[in-house]
RNA sequence: CGGGGCGUAGCUCAGCCUGGUAGAGCGCACGGUUCGGGACCGUGAGGCCGGAGGUUCAAAUCCUCUCGCCCCGACCA
């Protein structure tokens, strides 16, 4: 393709509302373009990474034993009325209305929609198990979009859905695509880590992500180098901490006057005391009421799995009312001792088997000290509620944990049979009895990976393309148009190029050397092949990678050559 | 939705505090000089200052309301 015939429109500044590097570039590279709030635009060559992207993932799914289908963006909504998530999904649905005011929404996942087709069409063991996956447009009201392609509204997903008669069938469908997914990261050459998950609002029993390691990530994910275990730390768990306070239980129970104090790190300056003597006592909202929620003072508590532990719909940090009126004092003097009303305490592990503890004592500005579980208070109700990070002990081995940060581009769960009881999507077996279908469900964010892999390839100057994900192969530089030789020359071995079956891209444009070796570098495509009059007077062009930038020259007639074999790596 | 910030030319921004008829750089068009890492000179086009209402002789500027965008939190591929 001749740059002076595409549409392609690189700018110098940095838009003012890109944040991230990977939004800078694909703004400045003239790859997306946005109508509204995390709502694009793929131009010309934003495109073409994305059909690359979805090139890669649909020869996965297809060698993986997945099938393609399509399934429509917007849904009834009675389908989602069945499984109750017209609700649950609450206002992440884009809902609307049609002409006759029946609800639809644009479909932001696809499990009612393929659930329904599925049991329509199948009723018999013989017929399962079979995989289904579509590359669509997914709609989600996200509260807040940001960050480019990273979290948009309206985003590709390539997701897929399982249906089995029962688990053991299901495993090797999730084992098969926990392979395809691998193969489809390590295909666009990134640095991606899978990780134990939080299931979260798709449900189901095990998951697994795949995170692109990003300073920029949203998520946060813990790994042991020693055994490779790593997770998501919504999910983490760890080696269970030191014992934080001595287990003599001597101290006496005694109220101190800490006038202010109302954080940790006021109470321990205060005190004189370090934070992993303190009890951070959080409360909680939850749709049965108030959860006081117990952790050791340095350390932060890991919200779902509290959610999990409690079972609850709905979980939220109380407002400043609820905590007066549970605690009976003004936030940040909240503790387990001496409620004024019997309130649900859940307490971590890690303060489990430590003493002489300092709390609020449930009035402003004073604490407790030398609290005791037992004997001051008793607590009935102990589990795992730590945050893990960076530091703690592996769960699995002897190691210790790292923390890193990730961009979450897949996402695979095993749903097991939510879906398919509610929606009565059931088969015979081989006795005649019926039984809900297992399933299993995976997704893979398209054009959050082609944004990840910006992440973690680039520099100052622009994007650096891994191949595979490349809009072209090799961009051919003429560097002037007023030398016929140069020219000449360009023309030539662009065409030549071409009759090769390699994808590229020439910049034939009338512009100066100096704009075009900028918009190179911007637009970030791996080989370069630049014709210029001084070298070429010697029979020379030049060859070089975007990734190292070193030049070769090479005589014209081996340029072909030489990028081939630069091309093959 | 809570907290913060910003809307002025295609882009990045100044002007606003202290009201007086709209500015710069880049980009764009034309002419000239240039031509291997975003050249230079000249000329020019381009803005109901996000929208509505108000105060005032006079509003980009002050006030009210609205809409949009961005950042920090809860959500997620």
């Amino acid at each position: 393709m001749r740059w002076s015939q595409y549409y392609l429109f690189t700018t110098r500044e940095v838009p003012n509302d890109a944040e991230v590097v990977s939004h800078q570039l694909m703004v400045r590279a003239g790859m997306i373009r946005k109508a509204a709030a995390g709502i694009y635009t793929y131009l010309p060559l934003g495109w073409r990474s994305i059909m690359k992207m979805m090139d890669i993932v649909r020869r996965e799914m297809d060698a993986a034993g997945a099938v393609e289908l399509m399934m429509p963006a917007v849904h009834p909504a009675e389908l989602w009325r069945e499984t109750d998530r017209w609700d649950v999904f609450g206002d992440l649905l884009l809902k609307m209305k049609d002409r006759n005011q029946r609800d639809f929404c644009f479909g932001p996942t696809h499990e009612e929609v393929v659930t329904d087709a599925v049991r329509h069409d199948v009723k018999s063991y013989r017929q399962l198990p079979f995989n289904l996956y579509q590359i669509q447009n997914k709609f989600r009201d996200e509260i807040r979009p940001r960050f480019g392609l990273m979290r948009a509204r309206e985003f590709l997903m390539k997701d897929a859905y399982s249906f089995h008669a029962g688990a053991d069938s299901l495993d090797e469908t999730y084992e098969a695509m926990r392979a395809a997914y691998c193969r489809v990261f390590e295909d666009c050459e990134l640095e991606y880590s899978m990780v134990e998950a939080q299931s979260g609002a798709i449900g189901g029993s095990a998951s697994h992500e795949f995170m692109v390691l990003a300073e920029t990530g949203e998520d946060a994910v813990v790994s042991c180098a020693s055994c490779g275990y790593a997770a998501n730390v919504e999910k983490a768990e760890c080696r269970s901490l030191s014992a934080a306070a001595d287990r003599s239980d001597s101290e006496e129970l005694v109220e101190v006057s800490t006038p202010g104090a109302t954080t940790i790190a006021d109470v321990t300056g205060l005190l004189g005391v370090e934070a992993d003597r303190l009890v951070k006592t959080l409360v909680y909202e939850t749709e049965e009421g108030p959860v006081l929620a117990l952790i050791r003072g340095d350390r932060d508590l890991n919200e779902a799995k509290l959610v999990s532990f409690l079972g609850a719909q709905h979980l939220k940090m109380a407002g400043d009312e609820v905590v007066q009126r549970v605690t009976g004092a003004p936030v940040g003097f909240a503790g387990p001792v001496g409620l004024p009303q019997k309130v649900r305490i859940v307490a971590d592990n890690s303060i489990r088997e430590s003493s002489n503890f300092v709390v609020g004592a449930n009035k402003a500005d004073a604490h407790y000290t030398g609290v005791n579980w037992g004997r001051d208070v008793d607590l009935s109700e102990w589990t795992d509620l730590l945050l893990v990070t960076g530091g703690d002990g592996c769960p699995r081995c002897d190691g210790i944990l790292e923390l890193h940060r990730g961009i979450e581009v897949g996402h695979i769960f095993k749903l097991g049979t939510k879906y398919s009881e509610d929606m009565q999507c059931t088969y015979l077996d081989d006795q005649g009895a019926s039984h809900p279908m297992t399933m299993g469900c995976y997704g893979l964010g398209i054009g959050r990976s082609v944004a990840a892999a910006i992440e973690q390839n680039h520099d100052e100057n622009g994007i650096i393309w891994p191949l595979p994900l490349a809009p072209y192969e090799v961009l051919v530089i003429a560097l002037t148009r007023k030398d016929e030789q140069v020219v000449e020359q360009a023309d030539r071995l662009y065409e030549k190029l071409i009759e090769q079956g390699i994808e590229v891209f020439y910049d034939d444009r009338d512009e100066r050397p100096g704009v075009k070796f900028k918009d190179a570098d911007l637009i970030g495509i791996p080989v370069r092949l630049v014709i210029g009059a001084r070298s070429l007077a010697e029979g020379q062009v030049e060859v070089s990678l975007r990734r190292d930038g070193e030049k070769i020259l090479v005589p014209v007639e081996n340029a072909i050559e030489r990028v081939l074999e630069l091309l093959a790596g």
